[in-house]
DNA sequence: GGTGTTATGACACCGGTTACCAAATGCAGG
DNA sequence: CCTGCATTTGGTAACCGGTGTCATAACACC
């Protein structure tokens, strides 16, 4: 072992470059391309683009499982679910996918099932394993602050997604639900429509609360109220949309529209009309909450409220990536405004 | 620093339990330990128990970012995906995860778009910076084989999905395409359709050739014929299913059932004979290719080819967690039947 | 007792990071 | 102009938590 230059092995080793071979060629010492690397100030302009320039010659990227190990936590970014939407989820990838992009971060998929109770042991597991950058907490997930205290303590970095009406004390992304329910209702009574029958979201989603909420007021913006006995509980599901309109509209004093808290739900009461030989939009007028695909599809097309799911997770991905350069105490929050697209299901009647 | 001892520092540093601890408890070395955590069989038996009590006792998990690190491999499986159904992906999602499970490896995601040409170097770039596991394929992307070879190249272990008379030489779980065609013409001929349209996906997709060709050998067990007027090129997508089944129906000959390609056009099928003035599935019998979630929501449910996405997807990573106890080389091959899933979109004439 | 297995441990290494220290530089005061 | 001190800068070693290689100890067999 004479000769110290570094034989190419042969084959199969495809020389990894690594951050030793680029302090050698920018003639520096691994600290300091180490040190412009982590964007540190204690490097001399000349240097750092002597370095910079190398780097991008090289097309050299640390390797993330080596800063993972001394830096001791990944550059994974957990997403948290509990969603019995798959459009929602699909949608909420899209969104944080564009934001990591390219970067070195990589998305990895934590559904969950809030259902059983060990659920939270299983996100802190993961969090103990991987040491992720930080997790999204998508909606009813985020409501839980047992678990956002359980992630305070592990120290792991965190963003909730949630409705702006919720009171939670954490970074977070934010979108006005019941704004989005109000102009459902208003939509509605400008239709003409008085007797109005309402299908939430169960008890144990915030979501639920605030659609029913900003809807009720909607109403009331009109001089109208939402009937206690044309208000029923379904479990954002197509099968519970089919049965709480079948028992909403063979009612006698059955509705003229219905606002259903999601778009599931709301494709539900189609096959409940159909069924009870109701027109749509004729004789029923029908309002989902959402957006996805299907209300675009199915006939006729769906007038419900735009949710802009992608863009939140672009932000909330946004916030974590981001993260550091601020305090880390600092509790942002950004919110969206909701939309509500009129198709062919609504009518005046 | 005259005392050797580790003192417990206050607080803050939750003491990470390591393999060295382990081996102090277990009074071996670290090396014997991590023969017990990889299964090597040069362990006595006694030795091995007596660690993996220790280990079960406290609860240890090796740092995945460490062994990545000494391994030269990370705990991640890749899913690189370019396709226009968000249901598939989602199901995909689940058939991984659900073998994926509480193993320590990690699903991330890498989607792409097979449009642009330098798709290929993106996957290249996440297999040199992350050194993932394994790669899953899914139908469309699986079919490039130029990037199954650079894959090779890259010595990245990978599984391919597929459609079953793809002759691809590597291992792969496959679905039976053609069959489930078959199975869609059989149906459609002993309803006693005689001219039957059908609309495929884009040539591209070698799954559209398959679907095609089934239905093809189908419609001729019946003494039938596929009219080539009555066989249209859509896109996989709603729109083009309504477009393409717009020019069926305003034929003077029209069809009296049409098949298509997947439930996407399917479903634009069906608003193609709403706006035709056509009730399904008295003047027009409908089947698609998929079965997903829309299906059974739309009105009348539609009848369908069910793909088992999911069962698909736990195979596939099972085949990549698995690796390794087999020799490299085999091609392993694992096959799925399609079925068919008669609903209300199909009557007899 | 020699030989061949099998089980175990010492030590270097994976590719980055931090801690600590030495050297270089800048600047004010004597 | 020189000295002393604060401020940059870069080098070295140790470490993050595992794994590979290879030598050696333990053990069976002839």
């Amino acid at each position: 072992m004479s000769d110290d230059e570094h034989e190419p092995k042969p084959g199969r080793d495809r020389a990894q470059v690594t951050i030793i071979d680029i302090a050698r060629m920018a003639e520096v010492s691994k600290k300091t391309v180490s040190r412009v690397i982590n964007e540190s100030p204690l490097v001399r302009e000349e240097t750092r683009k002597k370095v910079k320039q190398i780097i991008a010659e090289t097309g050299f990227t640390p390797n993330p499982q080596a800063r993972a190990l001394a830096f001791r936590r990944s550059f994974l970014i957990g997403l948290v679910y509990d969603n019995p939407s798959p459009q929602y989820v699909v949608n909420m990838q899209r969104g944080i996918l564009d934001t990591l992009g390219d970067t070195s971060f990589q998305l990895v998929l934590r559904p969950c099932d809030r259902g059983e109770d060990n659920y939270r042991e299983r996100v802190r597991s993961f969090i103990l394993q991987h040491k992720p950058h930080g997790i999204i907490l998508t909606p009813s997930v985020s409501e839980d602050e047992t678990l956002a205290e359980m992630l305070r303590e592990e120290e792991c970095d965190y963003v909730r997604i949630a409705s702006l009406e919720l009171d939670i004390p954490s970074r977070s992304i934010r979108t006005h639900d019941a704004q989005g329910a109000e102009m459902a209702a208003a939509h509605l009574a400008q239709l003409g429509h008085k007797r109005i029958g309402h299908i939430h979201g169960p008890k144990t989603f915030r979501s639920a609360h605030e659609r029913l909420s900003g809807f009720k007021r909607g109403l009331e913006g009109y001089g109208l109220e939402l009937a206690p006995e044309l208000t029923v509980e379904g479990a954002y599901t197509f099968d519970s949309g089919v049965t709480s309109a079948t028992r909403l509209l063979n009612r006698p004093d059955r509705p003229t529209a219905i606002f259903a808290g999601n778009d599931e739900m709301a494709v539900g009461v189609y096959v409940a009309a159909r069924k009870a030989g109701l027109r749509i939009p004729e004789d029923l007028s029908i309002v989902g909450f959402d957006d996805t695909p299907i209300s675009a599809r199915i006939w006729p097309p769906l007038t419900t409220v735009r949710s802009p799911i992608r863009e939140v997770g672009r932000a909330a991905a946004d916030l974590l990536v981001k993260r550091g350069s601020g305090s880390e105490s600092i509790t942002e929050m950004q919110s969206f405004q909701l939309e509500l697209v009129v198709r062919e299901s609504t009518k005046s009647l």
